[in-house]
DNA sequence: CGGATTTGACCAGCGC
DNA sequence: GCGCTGGTCAAATCCG
């Protein structure tokens, strides 16, 4: 993989694994703390993935021939409105995104546009909060109805500042992926066109505005898709290797430099990016597990014929994996 | 009894 | 304006 094909986008923090032929394989989708968007041969993806394997043993149909090269590419942007994340999330789950490839117009530059133009709104409407106090001849009761409207108005309008996100989906049996912070569940909705509801989580921890959303994805219900929202104020109060030995290993990921990434991405994006970083290794590793591929610890990364940080996909992909071009 | 979950109601945004 | 949908609230309920 030469560095001309990486095509960094700059409003997303989390990418999944699709296929170029317009369809997100999602039962077979990965994502997490990848910044980049490049191409590898489809024997590489297929190999990272465990594709064939997978799809040999579920019998499921994967149509292969289509698939002349996979392309890793975003699927959560940073800051989006509420609706933009809807859309998203269903147009996920609906597998219905156009195929990205490095070239090509993503959805990541359409959204971040979008973004864009709900945040000033945002603000705009911030600054004419404080109005009407006028009405003096209401009862009590009403009074405070009134108040209490407003102030969950007023709340509600402040909320409507998104926090950055990301999203990933895991094949497992469990809705609620053990990922070592502490959360309270605070809604439930169904979905359109799914039967699995959507369960929204906050962080129980004082002071952290962190939420997450889980669902299962109609298309395989296998499939959990998580997002989460905001970035944690405090330290895990689980010890993530808890969760890691659960699956019954000791593997870890390497640690890996980032140095090189740093010239490659935005500035506070590389921030994002860094205070996400082990956390994404340990969702990952658990998706690895939960695809059953396994992960290969090794330290012995060839590094000097990688001289790119291409971020987790160097954890986990050998760099001859990675298409020299 | 306190914290977590459930669930119906409410609100905002969007499209028609 | 109305209906639909996603997101949140908060009272009721559950549970350890």
């Amino acid at each position: 993989m030469e560095k001309d094909n990486m095509d960094l986008k700059k409003t997303e923090d989390a990418v999944a694994f699709g296929s170029s032929n317009g369809y997100y394989n999602n039962p077979l989708l990965l994502s997490s703390a990848f910044d980049f968007s490049c191409e590898v041969e489809k024997s590489s993806f297929m190999e990272l993935l465990g594709v064939q394997d997978y799809y040999n043993n579920s019998g499921a149909v994967l149509d292969l021939p289509q698939l002349s090269k996979a392309t890793v590419f975003p699927f959560t942007t940073v800051n989006a409105s509420c609706d933009d994340t809807a859309k998203e999330c269903s147009e996920v789950l609906n597998q219905k995104h156009q195929p990205a490839t490095p070239n090509s117009s993503s959805i990541s530059s359409a959204s971040s546009e979008a973004v864009n133009d709900e945040h000033n709104k945002t603000v705009e409407q911030d600054d004419d909060d404080d109005d009407d106090d006028s009405e003096e001849d209401e009862g009590e009761e009403e009074q405070q109805k009134k108040t209490k409207k407003e102030l969950k108005a007023k709340k509600t309008k402040q909320k409507r500042q998104r926090e950055p996100r990301f999203a990933f989906m895991t094949k497992s049996e469990v809705d609620h992926l053990e990922d070592g912070y502490r959360w309270r569940k605070y809604g439930q909705k169904a979905v359109k066109n799914s039967p699995f509801p959507r369960s929204y989580y906050r962080c129980t921890s004082a002071s952290c505005n962190v939420k997450k959303r889980v669902e299962r994805s109609f298309t395989d219900p296998s499939v959990v898709v998580t997002t989460y929202e905001g970035q944690h104020i405090h330290p895990s109060p689980v010890m993530p290797r808890s969760a890691i030995a659960g699956v019954g290993s000791p593997m870890m990921p390497p640690a890996v430099s980032t140095a090189n990434l740093g010239s490659l991405m935005p500035g506070n994006y590389m921030s994002h990016y860094h205070q996400h970083r082990h956390h994404h290794q340990q969702l990952l590793v658990n998706t690895l597990f939960s695809l059953g591929i396994p992960y290969n610890n090794s330290n012995n990364i060839d590094n000097s014929s990688f001289s790119q940080d291409n971020g987790l996909l160097q954890d986990i992909v050998p760099s001859h994996m990675l298409k020299e071009k």
